[in-house]
DNA sequence: TTACATAGTGTTATATTATAACAATTTAAA
DNA sequence: TTTAAATTGTTATAATATAACACTATGTAA
């Protein structure tokens, strides 16, 4: 769906990093891992990194102000994402549940309303964390 | 469920303001609304607005860095939100739908896990940005 | 009441996250 | 090819949030 975009020079940097990644990243932590390939400010990482939520690459943990590669093929819409985070690990998963995404794309709220972009984000203990 | 708290006077003030508020509030905006109150630091307002996350009186909106006082008399679980968030004029309404609520908490993951924290942005038009 | 623990306060300084503004360059159409 | 749109590089600054420390209020229990 998000795989025809040709990316950029900066953009293809910072993706590669946050997609190698174990955990999401921070927009300052990718600043000091790219500066040896020649990105040297706060904005160009910004900007890469706006780019790359627009088409839905990477996503945003917004609790957590870092960002995530989109490893869910299911993940159609862009804008339309759902997360487990461990609260003692900051593990982030991403989660791609076909009932779930059916549920809140179909929700519909007092006036009728629905709602096809949304994020969620579950709170709780990972498995490593609950043992 | 939340209104046994006694607030404190920085905690009481700053909950009046953002209550009052028709939109949610940022920090520093709140800042500057009390500071003819005595509260002339950022700190003063953050542990304000920590303890009333916390507590359940207010929510932040975390897309938006911003915090709404709790309008949600079925909002039992302090940290189980839900809103919706107009892409034009950013008004924010929290939804209290208890088949909502009811399919998050059960919701279970590829491992089964529950959880019972959760935060969910929907992002839309409000109704009078849809005319 | 007195001692103690816990929570809240006031303050200064600083860390972290994000955008404004502007000039230059690249890219992709028309 | 020329023109518009997107991207880049750069400096400066805005906006959001926390660290550290000394002090004060409040509640609980001996
Ligand atoms: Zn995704
Ligand atoms: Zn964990
Ligand atoms: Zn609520
Ligand atoms: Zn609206």
């Amino acid at each position: 769906m998000h795989k025809e975009h040709t990316l950029t020079k900066n953009q293809q940097i910072i993706f590669d990093l946050i997609d190698k990644s174990p955990e999401p990243m921070k927009a300052y932590s990718i600043l000091f891992n790219v500066q040896k390939k020649g990105i040297k400010a706060p904005l160009q990482v910004y900007r890469a990194l706006d780019k790359l939520v627009e088409i839905g690459k990477i996503h945003k943990i917004e609790s957590r102000n870092a960002f995530i590669a989109c490893h869910n093929s299911s993940c159609q819409v862009a804008k339309a994402t759902a997360f487990s985070i461990c609260e003692i690990c900051e593990k982030v998963t991403e989660i791609s549940s076909a009932g779930l995404s059916k549920y809140l794309a179909n929700f519909k709220d007092k006036d009728g309303m629905k709602y096809s972009k949304y994020n969620l984000e579950f709170f709780g203990l990972c498995k490593k964390c609950r043992t």
